[in-house]
DNA sequence: GTGCGTGCAAAGTCTTTGCAAACCG
DNA sequence: CGGTTTGCAAAGACTTTGCACGCAC
């Protein structure tokens, strides 16, 4: 998916919704757009968004984060460091992508993997749940501190 | 593993790491063997254990959560609502257990998964991790929401 | 007895909220 | 214009920390 194609789908969601199109929006869905950084917190986006945008407050940042997440152009992540992160929720690219995390220096790297294609139906008939979303984390020590810890 | 497994595992571990086998300590891993509810936050913990303890303090809670974490006699989660909740780490009695939220009541339902053999050596080969654990969560909406929202 | 652990309160961090002003449609 | 959205500051929620006292070893 290109990067106008989500400020599309950005915009198109929105005025479906009878939302408002506005700069600080557009702004914060394009930090994503541009930063190479795949999981940003509120504070990282923030101060992005801040050198182009003095005016933006944190608080519109919190505000745009929680909307793109329920329009399904954002996903929200914990990694266990206390803040929240974001990632786009970009399903055409990547069919399932996961994230390995190292318990020593905090690194989290992206793998794919695809879940027995039971998982799903398994779930829904057992516990009658209708499953919309999975998340796998992976927690291990990365080659680094392996060497640095002599592991 | 029986519940007095659990505290001699405590009291050995303590031991050998030279802490102190305090009652405090004894009285928040007690809570978790007490209690049915599987997933506690520190201030659940907290008001199971005031009732016997009124003098204990909820940072004490908070310590003995994080030092119980470190020996691996708990699992910190997180949920998303916002606090981080702690289950016994019983390795010995379920092989590996995940969760399933509920995105609109929160409830948490457990279930078994065993991922591919192949997935714990396939991510040591290629990223260079060394794997520790993992955390599968699911997300969807459980039967008595759907009915709800006549989803 | 010694030093780790505790209780309390204060501080810290992340996130949400109240409100008047600004802005989109 | 009118109702959303914003910026700011304050409040809120959870967690951590400093310090004097107490307890395990």
């Amino acid at each position: 998916m290109r990067h106008s194609d989500i400020m599309e789908a950005l915009r198109e969601r929105i005025k479906e919704k009878k939302y408002k199109f506005t700069r600080q929006r557009q702004v914060v869905l394009q930090a994503f757009l541009d930063s190479r950084e795949n999981h940003m917190s509120a504070e990282d986006v923030f101060s992005l968004v801040k050198n182009e945008n003095p005016d933006i407050g944190l608080a519109t940042v919190y505000r745009s984060l929680e909307l793109f997440t329920s329009l399904e152009l954002l996903k929200k992540l914990d990694f266990g460091d206390g803040r929240s992160r974001y990632e786009l929720n970009d399903r055409n690219l990547k069919h399932s992508h996961h994230h390995l995390i190292c318990l020593g220096c905090g690194k989290v790297v992206e793998f794919s993997y695809e879940f027995g294609s039971g998982l799903k139906e398994k779930m829904e008939r057992e516990n009658g749940f209708q499953i919309v979303d999975s998340q796998l984390k992976v927690y291990g020590y990365c080659r680094e501190c392996r060497k640095k810890n002599a592991r």
